[in-house]
DNA sequence: TGCCGGAATTGATCCTCGTCAATTTTTACC
DNA sequence: GGTAAAAATTGACGAGGATCAATTCCGGCA
């Protein structure tokens, strides 16, 4: 059962977008206490309640947080590809426990910190503190969008809002990839697979996109922002 | 249209959930910056996206904080009412700007402190800092079951909860009161106003509550709970 | 006290989206 | 490469909640 740790360098550390602020020595002892957690496809990582002991930084892969309703429905909180982090926020909740599952949705490789002991490096530095509280309040931020989209807009709109998204951050001309299956996005926008196919179909009908397996491409992105924005004429 | 400014007493900072853990010096001089705005019956304090100079303590009254969607529907994200503090996240934003708009519900005394000169004292300390993430923390997760309610949940289990939690938090053995108009507590959980009349008036014929006027008082709490849990039967 | 305007309630209707079911397509794995 | 399982699509249908409209209720104020 006991293999060889992998070890963690300090060049590891550096991708972490609030780790990389440590100071030399405690990037080092950060490496030193970190540790690859690599899982299968579809494996659970934590669960909601678990005591939080680790942060997490995705190597490669990717991984859902998502909650669970008392009749076994889940809704996708947050969507984690490779380069991104997560959980930090439990190392400052006064019961230090994941609020959320986790579970990877491909292989990934993910490295795990020591939460109790960045928590002992957070405390020597406010630099540090302040690179944290900075990620806090974008994701707070993120939230609030996320909370005005379903209260403000259809599914349609939510679903035109993502692909816009999409399409800015990882596309390039020749269109983008979803990052995963539709299954997993539809859940994500709060939207039943069907309801999602329907307005792709909508969307390839009406001339805005073209799709081929994964492959989205946007034709008439004026038109698509229109549709964003809830006033599909004028 | 300059009238003396009204002090700001260290006790007051006391009051606030954060500055209260300011060194003394400090709090004098958060004191010192801070003034009293008055707010009358709706009106407006700040819009999305003005420049966030200051972070706000309530100290009487009730304020909304809310988005408003391009053909004008509002959501409102947050009630806050007499002893809480919002806004705070803004000072560790890269664009210290509020994301939200902010506007009275009732007249209103708030207690504004000078952000830019806050994020010095922070600066000064981490355990100010920490004091800080944790109410973040909690923010987010405030966040994240708000989304979970929105996705999970129908309007009479969302409605349902809140009744729950109201009871639980200001209510007493003879019931509690709503703190405003159901049309903006309707407006919080995302339903129409006439939806959330209807639920009403469906719990009061199932014999689970009663209400006369803002006064609700809960007869059937378990079956009020089934009902928050999704499972009105069994 | 009586009047006015906004809030709340109630009813009727509509429409978006979820559900259920049947295929088709894609993916994973031997 | 072939097969089984999962994912995606498509269609028909229904329910939850929004919308529109009409009263009724209540609070503030002269």
């Amino acid at each position: 059962m006991h293999k060889a740790r992998e070890l963690i360098s300090t060049s590891e550390v550096d991708q972490h977008p609030v780790l990389s602020h440590l100071p030399p020595e405690l990037k080092q002892r950060a490496a030193d206490r970190a540790r690859v957690v690599k899982l299968a496809r579809a494996e659970p990582l934590f669960q909601r309640g678990d005591p939080a002991r680790w942060i997490y930084f995705c190597r490669s892969g990717q991984v859902k947080l998502f909650r669970l309703s008392d009749d076994g429905d889940e809704k996708i909180v947050n969507l984690i590809d490779a380069g991104r982090s997560f959980a930090e926020a439990t190392m400052f909740m006064p019961k230090r426990c994941y609020p959320v599952h986790c579970s990877s949705l491909k292989p990934s490789e993910l490295v795990a910190y020591d939460a109790e002991d960045l928590v002992q490096m957070f405390k020597t530095s406010p630099e540090l503190c302040f690179n944290m509280l900075g990620m806090l309040s974008r994701r707070l931020h993120e939230k609030i969008g996320q909370i005005e989209a379903l209260s403000l807009q259809n599914a349609q709109t939510r679903i035109a809002n993502y692909l816009l998204d999409e399409s800015r951050t990882v596309g390039d001309a020749g269109g983008f990839e979803l990052p995963i299956g539709k299954k997993y996005v539809a859940n994500f926008l709060s939207v039943k697979p069907e309801t999602f196919s329907r307005a792709i179909t909508a969307f390839e009908e009406a001339g805005i996109l073209t799709t081929e397996a994964r492959k989205f491409r946007l034709i008439d992105v004026p038109a698509l922002e229109r549709i964003a924005r809830g006033t599909p004429r004028a």
